[in-house]
DNA sequence: TTCAAAATCACCCTAAAGTATGACCGGAAA
DNA sequence: TTTCCGGTCATACTTTAGGGTGATTTTGAA
């Protein structure tokens, strides 16, 4: 039915339009309630409210049209040489990551959960918090996922 | 319980309805007190036609969408020597994965927490939530972690 | 216009991750 | 020898991530 595809296209609009009617009458209410004579100036005021928020919607609608110009941000990082994976030594001591830290590193790169790293290094699931907790410290980073990806960006892991 | 939720989301009508009463309201109070009305009624239409072309121009900015705001995506290339980025479409129509799914792996590869993903995408955290779920479901895995590790070897993100 | 997929959001709950603190041990450096 | 550090582990706590369910809205294609 085409009135409730209105409804639901407009429905901010009208919904919108019902609260102005409720609260005009709610103010014509106010009026038989006090016994207020000259009413004649609310409806003024009201008329012109809608006329210029309707106004002020137009001039909004028509004026900020900011077309959205997409910002391509180009940064460009380090180099990572076509052959293979060699270590970053230098950002490594830089860091001062330990072996076990780069390790536990390497695995969380994978993908890898702190209780299965836990299980492939044969060590318990504190020790690998410990670690990990570390780890990020020297990073500087807060989640493993910044982890890995500032290793990945200092060539610190494959 | 649901009412909440049609506060989040009518909010800018309910405040707009809730500050129009407000101001009719005094208005009629400060005709009672001053009786200023049968003097400087063109000053007063003014008055109001100029604070409700705010009003409407601050509803019309409130409730169209922030498209303004919202294509950014393309963000933080890293070049290499060799070789651009180059997406593997094949690989992400096989996983049938959305565009916004895809902007929420990005994002998450860079490191960001869900509350932060959520900020750079202007939608709310369970937004992110229900993305990323629906994201490890069709990428077959469990974690973030791994979604990045697989979307970098898939080639889905640089 | 109609319909299905995509996108949005809420709520509840559990699991995992991360923080803080303290402790123990063994080897290397002072 | 003493000190320091890396590695190990625990306990307690807070935060974040993730799973499941249900709902509405937007959107794009038929």
């Amino acid at each position: 039915m085409t009135l409730n595809y209105y409804w639901t296209r407009y429905r901010s609009v009208l919904i919108y339009g019902i609260l102005l009617a409720a609260l005009l009458l709610l103010l014509k209410w106010l009026e038989w309630r006090f016994i207020i004579v000259d009413y004649a100036f609310e409806m003024y005021a009201g008329f012109i409210a809608i006329l210029f928020t309707g106004l002020g919607i137009w001039l909004a609608l028509k004026l900020s049209k900011p077309k959205t110009a997409t910002v391509y941000i180009e940064k460009e990082i380090l180099i990572k040489d076509n052959g293979e994976f060699v270590l970053n030594e230098l950002e490594l001591n830089r860091l001062g990551l330990s072996k076990r830290e780069l390790e536990v590193l390497q695995l969380m790169a994978q993908g890898l959960s702190n209780q299965e790293i836990a299980g492939h290094l044969f060590v318990s699931l504190n020790t690998i918090k410990t670690h990990s907790s570390k780890l990020f410290e020297k990073m500087d980073v807060q989640r493993r996922t910044q982890a890995v990806d500032m290793a990945k960006k200092l060539s610190l892991i494959p």
